[in-house]
DNA sequence: AGGAGCTTGTGCATTCGATCACGAAGTCGG
DNA sequence: CCGACTTCGTGATCGAATGCACAAGCTCCT
């Protein structure tokens, strides 16, 4: 779901989208057992701090190749660095923001993305009264120099944060400048080339979904 | 996916949790082609600017009941309502929301929720600095006072923007205030009585994500 | 050494969602 | 009124994902 373009020829092993996008899920919670100086962990006690089956995540686990003990479990130390590996999080992800209003504001000031091997390395805004200040220690730069900054400095993942008339534009600019991930906040739909993976979060269509759920169980059966 | 318990007993008809995700993307397309006073859409259309299959969209309003016209297409404005009305817009919503840092700062602040009846009713933070303070037009609220407030505004959303560790108790008290459906984005995982619907907004796991298929693409073939 | 007790890895059935393909039903021009 | 054309509604098919159930494999105790 709102995925496309994933690995097209199978890199090593094919990995299902379901899985991949638990692997994250299964990374937080080993940091949070690995904290604790416990060095393994069955699939039933992974499980029940992922919240979900414990054959999924063995049947997960198994896509990374093998590395459980019948009859111990997984060793948290190995399994986080070969999650870590498959997920890349090992590399070092130079990320954009565009658009620094409220919500771009916000993530980045946010000190949660460092840990994961996520590093902000690039601002950018349209609004004159933005550019040149400074965003959780680093400087706006104008949205007209995304091509040029952006490439220079290496970004791989563009996060777009803008009104959604100019998100489209954005998302062009950061394709062009050699990104060819793109996370975007806006209620836009948008058209990236083949090869660019592009991710939406929408969080007016997340309180759609709840309200459609409450009102169902608010009025059971209208007319029952 | 983060979604459970919902209707359980058919209401009427059972629409497929797939298609609920999908009625906010059309409702949003439907209303900007009602700004450009079309009056009618074709399931072709339609399905062009929610960027999904023509079929897909078909089937998705025909769980709603049927409101196509063979050889037209859809009403536009008969569509926008029906949606509305399915996804419970018609309703006004009261929202809370927990946790005014970086992230609720920018919620509260956002202007978007307005419009689709969603209303931000009450604000709670622990920290003795924000309560009291004036964030988006209301004032922020301690935290203990969860219970109390949010049931006397009729809070029926929650939205918990606070640090993981206090989640699950900010869920707890949010639930004792009668809230039953609640937008989480701490990194935690949430238990809630059935009955109450939990949806979960993760934005690191969205950049692992993204790592993860862009690592693929980077190494092809470690080997080859 | 041998067996009891766990826990993994996976084949299989089932459920859910996406897509195709086509009959049904409407419009419109003549 | 009729036939060509358009578009909907939906049965059928296919593929992905889930969860069960159990054989295989490891550890540890006796
Ligand atoms: N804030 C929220 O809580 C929230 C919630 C849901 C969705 N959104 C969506 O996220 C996006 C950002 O929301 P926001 O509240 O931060 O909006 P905002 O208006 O506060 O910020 C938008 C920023 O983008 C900048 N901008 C405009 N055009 C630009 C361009 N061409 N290039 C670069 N920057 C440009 C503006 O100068 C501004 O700083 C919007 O699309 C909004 O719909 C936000
Ligand atoms: N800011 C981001 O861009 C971002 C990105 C991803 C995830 N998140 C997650 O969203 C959550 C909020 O992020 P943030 O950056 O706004 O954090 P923050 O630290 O800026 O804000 C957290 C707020 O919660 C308040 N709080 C603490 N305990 C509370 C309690 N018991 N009851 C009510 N309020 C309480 C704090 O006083 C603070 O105001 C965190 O869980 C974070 O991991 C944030």
């Amino acid at each position: 779901m709102g995925h496309d373009s994933a690995g097209t020829d199978g890199a090593s092993r094919r990995i299902p989208e379901a899985t991949v996008a638990r692997l994250p899920i299964y990374y937080r919670a080993l940091v949070d057992v690995a904290d604790r100086d416990v060095t393994t962990v069955s699939s039933d006690r992974l499980a029940e701090l992922a919240g979900v089956n414990a054959a999924k995540v063995r049947k997960d686990l198994s896509y990374l190749g093998t590395y459980g003990t019948r009859g111990v479990g997984y060793d948290v130390k190995q399994l986080l660095a070969e999650i870590s590996r498959d997920l890349g999080l090992t590399h070092d992800w130079a990320v954009a923001i565009v658009g620094l209003g409220h919500l771009g504001q916000a993530l980045a000031d946010y000190r949660g993305f460092g840990a994961r091997g996520f590093r902000v390395a690039a601002l950018f805004d349209a609004d004159p009264a933005k550019i040149g200040r400074q965003v959780g220690g680093l400087e706006v730069s104008p949205a007209a120099s995304i091509r040029a900054v952006a490439s220079e400095r290496g970004v791989r993942i563009g996060i777009i944060a803008t009104p959604p008339h100019v998100a489209q534009a954005v998302a062009d600019d950061l394709v062009a400048a050699g990104v060819s991930s793109i996370l975007n906040f806006a209620p836009a739909l948008l058209s990236v080339p083949g090869g660019v993976s592009l991710r939406k979060v929408d969080l007016a269509v997340e309180l759609q979904i709840l309200a459609f759920y409450q009102s169902r169980r608010s009025v059971p059966a209208a007319g029952g």
